[in-house]
RNA sequence: GCGGGUGUAGCUCAGUGGUAGAGCAUCACGUUGCCAACGUGAUGGUCGUGGGUUCGAGUCCCAUCACCCGCUCCA
């Protein structure tokens, strides 16, 4: 079984050198890691074997490692700078999208047209903002309120002095009126309000966004088409990150600021349209033909989270497979829906190759598949792009659940028209474009067999580098028992499971009596006698739910209880014992792929021969030698990081030249000569 | 963004206002003939950070940061 939580690949990930949390030192920046010294050998694998398997062994691709920083005008004419700019609220009832600032400045400006002679028409508008202060974040919040309370204050002296005034001036007495002016009290309480207004006005410039959020927590702005109050929250689809190139000492919107902007590349795929013409012209390419990018992207996502899953600084290997247009398709050549059906096939085919190690049963292959699938994107999910999209999915352990980790797309041509000169006006119109006046070339292909001059259409199979290494960790991730715990042990785990059981009750009684009581209770009586429940099932599956007895003891109504606290260490040391953590990665995956032991480490002439065989193998592949354990803990830890082999050399070795070679998977064990290791070894390591 | 939880040694955690602990890991020496061996000793913590209450705070209060879970969201 791999992985049941995200939590146990994330330890090991920590633990063992894959992964650790991104500027640590400083507590900390959310969603940005640093892959360790077994994390960067195993992504760089994935990668490798993604580069040979889409260019090397096949004849109609090329590669390129395009800039990361790219003009502000490719992302102009790419969609991404209009598209995600603005703060964005969707109804939720009528399902209309809206600029949040828009809907806040007429919701602000509304009080205007409204009677502005009622004293309760005022009253409203500014308990209504008192409400949106309430809804803000401290120390704003406390800020907002004041003023907003002040502001009322205010308005209850200065309201029946300037009505009076207003009358007076309504019916002509302008003695009255001017004799109110000059009044000291008058022209005080007309003073605080007037400075009342100005922090009020003031608050709302300087907290702009914040109060704008504020507005859509509070409930208080109205859908304009349907008068609904459910708003999703603003989001601002700013989702790039800018930088400037060279020193640029203008304020942000400026001509001269915009000149120098550019983006950090929120997909590779542009830097591949770029070079389009390019690659085709120095390799002298025929369509179709593709070309294969690996690299960093950065998006700075609203909700980054799930480890490695979903980050601001990620790592994509994508494809951009240029066809013919459907119109100049013949007979018995494929269309672009055939084209990417075929890539799904393809890239599927690739991932659960790479998800089984090639010990795997049938049953365990099947088991594999069944956590892969191809799901078309429905309209409404697909990009301004793309006519089609399939994404393939993993099911991830726990709660992140199915996660895509590639999109195979279908962008028409899309972005070649985009990023060209003198766009035709059938194809502005077709894929919703506007002319094109920055580019200086036209990106289309003349077609010798066609005999016709057109602009490719693109199939993008798309993956990201780093969930390829979570799928593949938590896929091979397995927690194994391999020594069966004696009767005793079993016995002893029973009457403890029982003797909570024993405890819990007593506890879930006293809880419902505070409950009925009307008093908080220490425990939750139903989450107690769930967590209970799962016990006992364990419990009852033993030996073969060893692994799982530490799961259940982490279960939410385990908390607080005495005897669960007591009974937690000697679980874990005999869960321990008795299990291994093995990953059963791929082997042209594998970190390291071979580690080489001596039998004993104060024996000079086996760690001398131990390190030789080492030193034999470095140049080709990462190998490691260790001596600082007992023979079965090094198999263990080397099982732990996925090592496919283990050489240990002992006395025999120095008589007849031969050494023990340990199997991973099934930590079988097989004596090879010296000499035939190369031999032995290479084809295995290829996952023959 | 909201709600709940967590934060103590490299890791897993105990510590219920009174001298900071255990197991594992690491290092040294010895022992050890193949699946998480053992003995002896050593290293290692201003208890996430910043305030406050107190004679005294890992423990109580407030704020803040990070992570986890659940919603929400997601090119």
């Amino acid at each position: 079984m791999p992985a049941n939580s995200l939590e146990q690949v994330r330890n090991l990930c920590m633990r063992r050198g894959f992964v650790f949390p991104g500027s640590a030192v400083y507590g900390g920046v959310a969603s940005f890691w640093d892959y360790g010294p077994l994390g960067v050998e195993l992504l760089n694998n994935i990668k490798k074997a993604w580069w040979q398997d889409t260019i090397y062994t096949r004849n109609d691709m090329e590669g390129l490692d395009a800039a990361v920083l790219m003009s502000r005008k490719v992302w102009q004419h790419s969609g991404h700078e209009a598209t995600f700019s603005d703060p964005l609220v969707d109804c939720k009832a009528c399902r209309s999208r809206f600029r949040a600032d828009d809907l806040v400045g007429a919701w602000i400006g509304k009080v205007r047209q409204e009677d502005v002679r009622r004293a309760d028409t005022w009253l409203r508008h500014f308990q209504a903002h008192e409400r949106v202060c309430a809804a803000m974040p401290e120390p704003l919040r406390t800020a907002g309120v004041q003023i907003m309370q002040e502001i009322q204050a205010a308005h209850e002296i200065w309201w029946p002095l300037g009505r009076l005034f207003l009358k007076f001036k309504d019916a002509g007495d302008e003695a009255a009126a001017r004799k109110m002016v000059d009044d000291e009290d008058a022209r005080r309480a007309n003073q605080r309000m007037k400075s009342a207004q100005e922090a009020h006005k003031q608050f709302i410039e300087q907290n702009a966004t914040a109060f704008e959020f504020a507005c859509f927590k509070a409930k208080e702005i109205e859908c304009p088409k349907c008068g609904s109050k459910e708003f999703t929250e603003p989001r601002n689809f700013n989702l790039m990150f800018q930088s400037h190139v060279g020193p640029v000492a203008a304020d942000k919107g400026t001509d001269e600021e915009k000149a120098a902007r550019v983006y950090l590349r929120p997909e590779t795929a542009q830097g591949i349209f770029m070079n389009f013409a390019h690659v085709q012209r120095a390799m002298a390419r025929k369509i179709p033909f593709g070309v294969a990018q690996i690299g960093k992207a950065f998006r700075n996502e609203i909700t980054p989270g799930n480890f490695i899953f979903r980050t601001r600084e990620f790592e994509q290997m994508e494809i951009e497979f240029f066809i013919k247009p459907p119109q100049f398709v013949k007979e018995g050549e494929k269309n672009d829906q055939q084209w990417h059906e075929e890539w799904v096939e393809q890239r599927f085919n690739w991932w659960l190759r790479y998800a089984t190690s090639p010990s795997a049963t049938l049953e365990d292959r099947d088991a594999t598949a069944a956590r892969f699938r191809a799901r078309a994107q429905t309209p409404d999910e697909l990009a301004h792009y793309a006519k089609a999209t399939t994404d393939i999915e993993y099911l991830f352990p726990g709660s992140l659940g199915w996660g895509e980790i590639e999109g195979v797309a279908n962008r028409t041509d899309f972005d070649l028209t985009a990023h060209s000169n003198d766009i035709p006006e059938e194809d502005l119109k077709r894929l919703k474009l506007e002319p094109n006046k920055d580019s200086t070339v036209k990106l289309d292909y003349f077609d010798p067999d066609a005999k016709a001059r057109y602009i490719p259409w693109v199939i993008e199979p798309s993956a990201g580098a780093t969930r390829a290494m979570l799928t593949f960790l938590c896929e091979a991730y397995h927690d194994e028992v391999v020594t069966e715990p004696t009767k005793q042990q079993i016995d002893q785990i029973k009457s403890d499971a029982a003797m909570i059981r024993k405890n819990a009750e007593k506890k879930i009684k006293e809880a419902q009596k505070e409950i009925a009581a009307g008093r908080e209770a220490k425990h939750d009586p139903a989450k107690v006698e769930a967590f209970l429940n799962v016990l006992d099932e364990t419990v009852a599956r033993l030996p073969a739910s060893l692994t799982e007895l530490l799961t259940a003891l982490d279960h939410e109504g385990a908390q607080n209880l005495e005897p669960v606290k007591k009974f937690r260490p000697p679980t874990e040391k005999l869960v321990e014992d008795c299990t291994r953590t093995v990953l059963r990665l791929h082997p042209a995956l594998a970190p390291v792929k071979l580690a080489v032991f001596p039998l004993k480490k104060n024996k000079p002439e086996l760690v001398e021969l131990a390190q030789a065989i080492k030193e034999r193998f470095q140049r080709h592949f990462r190998v490691v030698y260790d001596d600082s354990a007992g023979i079965g803990r090094l198999y263990r830890r080397q099982d732990e990081i996925g090592t496919p082999f283990c050489i240990t050399v002992d006395f025999e070795s120095l008589e007849d030249g031969t050494v023990t070679v340990r199997e991973r998977d099934s930590m079988e064990q097989e004596r090879v000569k010296i000499d035939d290791l190369p031999s032995y070894l290479l084809p295995r390591l290829q996952g023959e």
